[in-house]
DNA sequence: CGTTCCCTTGAGTCTCGTCAAGGACCGTGG
DNA sequence: CCACGGTCCTTGACGAGACTCAAGGGAACG
C-alpha cells in the first residue's frame, strides 16, 4: 500500500485514497508542480515534522491545529482553496495540518518561493492570528460565532450561503469554545432570524449586518 | 511642545520626556542608528499607522494589543530588550505599541534589513501567537498564569527572580482574564510556596518545575 | 431499513466575571 | 521623617456565562 502523501507518517491511519500528481493550473512561481489528494481527516503534516515545502490548496478545507498532552486541541487557523499554509519553519513544523473535508492540495517543493513572496504570506497570517487573539480573549460565545460566521462567509460564501466543511467540534476548537456551545447559539441565531440552516452544514445569512453588529 | 516621537500621533496625551538620538552599541545592519526613548504608558505607533521601520528594544518592555470598540483590550505580545517589533506591515500597522515601562527603543528606518532577516522574525512571531492561541483558547486561569510566568522566567528572570515590568491589568489583558482572577492565582500560589511576592512587582520562582507541570 | 455518528436540547454545576470594600505601595509635600 | 492622597492590588460575596453530563433526534451510509 502506497502512502498518498509524499512524506509519510508512521501515525496516519486513513486509508490510501490516491496519490494525484497532475497539473492544475497556473501558479505564480515556476516550481515542480504536484497537486496531492487527501481525505476528510487524512494528516498533512505533523507537529515536529521537518518542513521543506509550502502547501497551496487547489479545493477542500484545511485546518492548523496544536494539541495539549491531555488531548485539548486549538485549531489556530482553517484553510480555504487559493490559501497557502505551512510556512511555520524554523526547519520543523510547529502544527498539525488536516484535511478537514477531502481536499487536493499543491505542494511546491524547492526551489521554494523568494522570501520576499513568503514574508508577504507569513505577515498576512501573523495578522490573521492576532485579530484571532482578540475574538479568543476578549469575546463572548455570541461574538465569536458571529466574527466566525462573518470572516467564514466573506472567504468562502457567495449570495448569502456558506458550505460549512467543518463540523461542530472543529468550530468549538477553532473559537475556543464546546460543541454544545457553538450548537445553542447557532439555534439562536437561528430563531433570532439571522441564519437559516440547511442540513447540517448548510448555513444561510440572512442579515449579515446583523451579524457583524454583534461581532462589536 | 515637540513630540518624543518620530512620528507623532495627536492622541497622544503624554509629556514629553526627551528624544534621545543616540548609538547604542552593535548591531546586526548598517542602517542609520536611532534610539529613542519612550516613557512609561508611552505611545509607540498607532493601529492603522504607516508603517516604514523596524524596533529594536533596547531597554524596557513593550506591549503590542488590539482593541475592540467597547475598549475591551487584548495584548497580544510582550517584547523584552534585544527582541524586534513592528513588523505587522502591509504598508500599515495593525496593533498598538506601547511602553510598558521607562523604554529605550532603536528605530531602524530604510534601509530595512533584507526580506531573509525579516521572514525569520516575523516567523518566529506567528509561532508564538499560536502558542498563545492554545493557552487563550483551552487553557484555565490557573494554567494561563503558570505558562505566563513560566515564559517571562526564561525570558527575563535570573536566580529564580523576575521584576513585572507590568501591571496586573497589562496582565489579564495578556491572558483573557481579569485582574482580580490575576491577583487570586497569585495569591493561590503563593499560598501554594510556588513563588513568593516582594512588593508588587517582585515575582519569586521557588518551584519552577510545579508550574512547568501546572501548564500541563 | 438499520446502524452510526453527529448534532441538538435540557438540567445542573463550576469557573470566572462583576461589584464592592479595604489595604498596600509610592510619590509629593509638609 | 512623617502625613497625605492617589493608584494599584487584594479579598470577599454574589451572579452569569459557559462547561459537563445525559438523553433524544436527525442525517448519512451501507
Amino acid at each position: 500500500m502506497l502512502a498518498y502523501r509524499a512524506q509519510p507518517h508512521p501515525e496516519m491511519t486513513d486509508q490510501r485514497v490516491g496519490g494525484v500528481t497532475a497539473d492544475g493550473g497556473a501558479l505564480a512561481y515556476g516550481q515542480p508542480r504536484q497537486v496531492e489528494f487527501f481525505p476528510a481527516n487524512a494528516q498533512i503534516y505533523a507537529q515536529g515534522d521537518r518542513s521543506a515545502a509550502l502547501y497551496q490548496i487547489e479545493y477542500g478545507v484545511v485546518r492548523l491545529f496544536r494539541l495539549l498532552s491531555d488531548g485539548r486541541r486549538q485549531i489556530c487557523a482553517f484553510h480555504v482553496p487559493g490559501e497557502y499554509f505551512g510556512f511555520e519553519a524554523d526547519g520543523e513544523h510547529h502544527l498539525f495540518a488536516e484535511a478537514v473535508c477531502d481536499s487536493a492540495i499543491r505542494i511546491l517543493r524547492k526551489p521554494l518561493p523568494e522570501d520576499g513572496f513568503m514574508l508577504k504570506l507569513v505577515t498576512k497570517e501573523l495578522v490573521r492570528a492576532q485579530e484571532h487573539l482578540l475574538v479568543i480573549g476578549r469575546q463572548t460565545a455570541v461574538e465569536r460565532i458571529a466574527a466566525f460566521m462573518v470572516d467564514l462567509y466573506e472567504r468562502m460564501g457567495e449570495d448569502g450561503h456558506v458550505e460549512l466543511a467543518m463540523s461542530r467540534t472543529d468550530i468549538a476548537d477553532y473559537l475556543g469554545l464546546t460543541i454544545e456551545t457553538v450548537s445553542r447559539v447557532f439555534s439562536k441565531f437561528r430563531s433570532e432570524g439571522y441564519i437559516k440552516l440547511h442540513g447540517t452544514r448548510g448555513l444561510e445569512i440572512v442579515h449579515l449586518e446583523a451579524l457583524r453588529d454583534i461581532c462589536a
